[in-house]
DNA sequence: GTGCGAACCTAACGAGTGTTCAGTAATAGA
DNA sequence: TCTATTACTGAACACTCGTTAGGTTCGCAC
């Protein structure tokens, strides 16, 4: 129908937008250049997309969906913390590995949104890291993990190694993201281990 | 003399260039905003700097340098490949507390740059992360580090952790940084260990 | 074959971009 | 007192920006 060809069109023009925003930036993307990509000229985004600023919002908050989308299935697990903080870090990196583009995008270019979407966006975030720092407590509170570790800089290191690896995994590389998010896990929980 | 008044005002035009580019970045910041934020017009700015990129590039290889002698040091140190490896973490996380701001344009907005000198910085940004790949090396064959971990990976997590830390830390926190990067450098390491 | 909607076009809008240029006021050294 | 230098200005240049208006083409449904 008209909405699927329409939806799958619109898409595509999302999809290239996520491609340029990550190569050079919002900001320095401009709608000419998108649609030279899609090979047509700037007048005819327009009958897809309302502004340039919606391709972001989309972008953004559909990754944000996906993240909450993984922590929720993480925390209705029972069992100890370190297992639950591992699933989390596995899931974040399933998430991205799914797009890496969009995720770049969502990481580096949310700030270019204007509010009130900003201050939305800013708020899904700061939930969804103190869902991970719940998860830390527990673990500390049931002495999983070392009790003098600073909280605040355990999570911010924990999302700091996450929200890079789009700029350095090669998808076309041997390691499938099942098993680095696994030996990232690894590596990050073992730090905050007794 | 004249051209140390001339650097001084020079210098105050790359610092509050320096905020502005990390709070809107480099694309989305114009030469009239920075002038505002001086108090003069647009076209004084060309009394002390040639051109806008001219101020990113000092901004970026300014900060390139103070890492790699931080590095210099670390490597003329004996003893242990963990204890170099947390001195080389702590050095990172000194030099970029030194000067956040400056340290957000580095990692965030240097691939604004223009050719040849996106490609310089590049190099520059290889090289140093090698010399701490070849720590971790050194760590895997004398028996310190686990023998099975996937060394990019693991650098990558490094530095990962590192570069993000002026998104969060806050300069008037009661974490100093010195026990910031220690703490920092033992979460990082303990990972890594056998 | 008529109508409709999706996809696209050309042309243009007002605003903002980095930068240049000629000129001015202030200050310091001779 | 003259001169040179520094810091700055307003006006302008040649673009580029996101976006809009109005219109064309094409294929499908009735």
């Amino acid at each position: 129908m008209d909405s699927v060809i329409n939806l799958s069109r619109k898409e595509q023009v999302i999809r290239k937008a996520a491609e340029l925003f990550r190569e050079k930036g919002y900001a320095a993307s401009s709608m000419r250049d998108l649609a030279q990509k899609l090979g047509i000229e700037a007048a005819s985004l327009y009958s897809h997309i309302k502004s340039k600023e919606e391709i972001l919002h989309q972008l953004c908050f559909d990754m944000a969906a996906e993240f909450r989308k993984s922590l929720d299935a993480v925390e209705k697990q029972k069992g100890p913390a370190s297992e639950k903080l591992k699933n989390g870090i596995i899931g974040h990196i399933q998430v991205m590995a799914k797009d890496l583009t969009a995720s770049a995008v969502f990481m580096n270019e949310h700030r270019h949104l204007s509010q009130p979407h900003l201050r939305d966006f800013l708020l899904l975030r700061i939930n969804y890291i103190n869902r991970f720092k719940a998860i830390i407590d527990e673990g500390v509170k049931n002495g999983e993990f070392k009790e003098h570790i600073d909280r605040k800089l355990a999570v911010m290191t924990l999302f700091s190694s996450l929200n890079w690896m789009p700029m350095w995994y090669d998808p076309n590389s041997t390691i499938v993201p099942t098993s680095l998010g696994q030996q990232l896990a690894d590596m990050l929980v073992t730090g905050l281990r007794k």
